[in-house]
DNA sequence: GTCTATATAGGGATAGAC
DNA sequence: GTCTATCCCTATATAGAC
């Protein structure tokens, strides 16, 4: 728990506890984090990444010994958004409980990833070459992620079909929201979490009365 | 008008009709559309598309002059999709009125969407490999797409936040139940299409009366 | 911790035979 | 229209000097 909680200090953040672990290190993860957002994992070299921190790329392998580990490494970080709502869909007995529980997971979720935007579509825009950490041994721990339980829940036949195309939709629309990046990268997060939130809501929520 | 129609025709459909243009050429097409769905553009070599068809890489270059031309013919049938919504949008003053035609200009594109769902997923999942096309003449011509006139809508300061956040869920929305692919595949288009839009009305058009 | 140099593999693309 | 063979480039990754 509390590993999982340093995973979540910002990249690159003010507070830097411990040991002044590699200052380098971090910020080779910036670096990545940031292309492999803007131009995708595979498209991302590592003769790209030490140019624009102003080493070799065998400075790199020195903190690394594989380009996976970078990928491996902020998909952990990913990870850990998404505990809380995992854990909020494991007390529950059934599908249909689960999928009516949406709408309050939900609520707490597009907080999470409204705050973490980078990080978030980084994963969104990355989450098909996340496939090369398939025999990794620490990605399998810790994996089992939202992404799967979400998909199954979408497939699961106890569930009305209107209601999983509804929840299938309202992950668009908060996806929609973060990859519309530029949109809204000037909105403060809690105002534009609060927007999302109302839009979802309706969503997701049946109407109370006839329309 | 007439040539923007040809280009809907289903890949690998029945119709062929004048001269029966170079099945190979065609077999090429649906696999590069089927490959780079998956697997992106960029992730996607030639060898590959070859091997799948049993012919070799030279073969296809007999085709295509370079590997970016299977792109550009693909990305041009999509072009097409998204004519209906921008003869629409164009026909309107300014943003605001864009901004309330929403619904309506939704509701069309929900369809054009739902039934062309790969066609529109190759374009989801390679938007950014488009770049590569930034100096083809025939791409530029056929360019200023949908794509870019939504982001405008979306950053325009004409329109108040809270309905441009809900314009950028509702494509969202749209994106989400496609991506979700397997999930639906099973269901008819027009079903899944009457669900979806009822689903977005939902996002995006106010709810009539006191919560 | 960072460098230079190199091994090895795979990509797109072309030439020319059939 | 399709083949074989080849060119050139860039990628990941490693070895070994400093």
């Amino acid at each position: 728990m509390a590993a999982r909680d340093e995973l979540l200090v910002p990249p690159g953040g003010p507070a830097r506890r411990g040991r002044p672990r590699g200052s380098t290190r971090e910020r080779i993860l910036d670096v990545a984090l940031e292309l492999f957002t803007e131009q995708g994992y595979e498209q991302t070299s590592l003769r790209e990444i030490a140019e624009r921190l102003g080493v070799t790329k065998a400075a790199i392998y020195f903190h690394f010994e594989r380009k996976e580990d970078m990928l491996l490494e902020l998909h952990m970080r990913l990870h850990a958004l998404g505990h809380e709502a995992i854990d909020e869909l494991d007390g529950l007995d059934d599908d249909q409980q689960r999928a009516d529980a949406w709408p309050r997971v939900l609520d707490h979720f597009v907080d999470q990833v409204i705050r973490n935007r980078e990080l978030f579509l980084f994963h969104v825009r990355n989450h098909r070459a996340l496939d090369v950490l398939a025999d990794n041994e620490a990605h399998q721990a810790e994996n089992e992620d939202i992404q799967q339980r979400i998909s199954r829940l979408l497939t699961s036949e106890e569930i009305p079909l209107a209601q999983r195309v509804r929840m299938a939709a309202s992950i668009g629309a908060l996806t929609g929201v973060v990859a519309a990046g530029g949109a809204f990268s000037g909105v403060p997060p809690d105002e534009l979490a609060e927007l999302v939130r109302g839009a979802v809501r309706d969503l997701v929520v049946p109407r109370p009365l006839g329309r």
